[in-house]
DNA sequence: TCTATTTGACCTCG
DNA sequence: CGAGGTCAAATAGA
């Protein structure tokens, strides 16, 4: 985080950022409640994630306004340029590698009880090449929607594990799901939303947040409730966020790597996540970047 | 027998 | 030409 430091405007607006984190945090944590809750009101839950799209949306701003003035600040604003990627189907009919693709979303889980990976996210994904990466002491994992083949679904993941610390897996996400859940296998975990339960795992998995030292950290998690044998062995089913997020239009900026982080994590529980958890009508979240449109 | 994983080869990009 | 991403045959497990 030094990087942030000795620019002013950086480090005020980096407080706010984490000032609202928390509150985010503890938003996540109403909604987890709720979710949990056999009465649960949808709409107490929309007007949780509601005000969370704000606080996250209102903090990538700021993080935006204080390294790149002349950037487009908000993130609508700068999720918006991506719609011109979006229409364009994931290319997987060649060997061509991806490096310059847009939608993407990074986030870093970590293994509960030294798992092999990340914990179940809801979907099947299918292992289909591990390739060592140079520099890095993990090999690289490559994972493609089981329903590729019957639904065209393009939505791919890599599973990396983190140089620094064993226990936690970096996960990029490429594409979105075009598959229907409905047809795949879903662990029941949650009666009422299973999707919801991973995702809040993400959620706070991406959130943690060192208020004391004014640090941000979406590295330090432990969910303990998400011990799932995963890698070899398992269906595979390996990361924790299953939502592409546009972070690609952030990491395209020269941030510096943790306030990269925080920004991917903060976009990675964003708005589409929560259009795919209560099917938000479009029209819901004002000033919420719309990555699927 | 079907499905998923492993792994070496192949392809493309920088 | 090296690195990263994908393919596809071989293999393993349910």
């Amino acid at each position: 985080m030094e990087s942030v430091e000795g620019n002013g405007t950086g480090r005020g607006n980096l407080q706010l950022v984490v000032s609202e984190l928390c509150r985010v945090q503890e938003l996540v944590r109403q909604l987890e409640l709720h979710l949990h809750a056999p009465d649960a009101s949808i709409d107490l839950c929309r007007a949780l994630t509601a005000e969370i799209f704000a606080l996250t949306d209102r903090s990538i701003g700021f993080v935006a306004a204080a390294h790149f003035p002349d950037a487009p600040t908000t993130p609508s604003s700068t999720s918006s340029s991506l719609s011109g990627v979006s229409d364009q189907p994931f290319r997987t009919n060649t060997k061509k590698r991806k490096a310059t693709a847009r939608w993407t979303s990074q986030v870093r889980v970590s293994a509960a009880g030294g798992a092999e990976g990340p914990g179940d996210d809801g979907h099947s994904w299918r292992k289909y090449g591990q390739k060592d990466i140079l520099g890095a002491k993990h090999p690289r994992a490559y994972y493609r929607c089981t329903h590729r083949n019957s639904q065209a679904c393009p939505a791919t993941k890599q599973v990396q594990r983190a140089d620094q610390d064993p226990a936690l897996f970096d996960v990029v996400y490429h594409g979105q799901h075009t598959c229907r859940p409905t047809g795949g296998r879903r662990p029941p975990t949650n009666q009422h939303n299973p999707h919801a339960e991973s995702l809040l795992q993400s959620l706070r998995a991406g959130l943690t947040v060192d208020a004391e030292h004014g640090a941000l950290n979406n590295t330090s998690v432990s969910p303990p409730s998400m011990a799932s044998p995963v890698a070899s062995g398992s269906n595979g089913g390996l990361a924790m966020s299953p939502y592409p997020v546009p972070a690609g239009a952030y990491a395209e900026w020269p941030l510096d790597g943790d306030l990269q982080e925080v920004v991917s994590a903060l976009t990675a529980v964003s708005a589409p996540s929560m259009d795919c958890l209560f099917e938000f009508d479009p029209t819901f979240g004002v000033g919420v970047p719309n990555f699927f449109m």
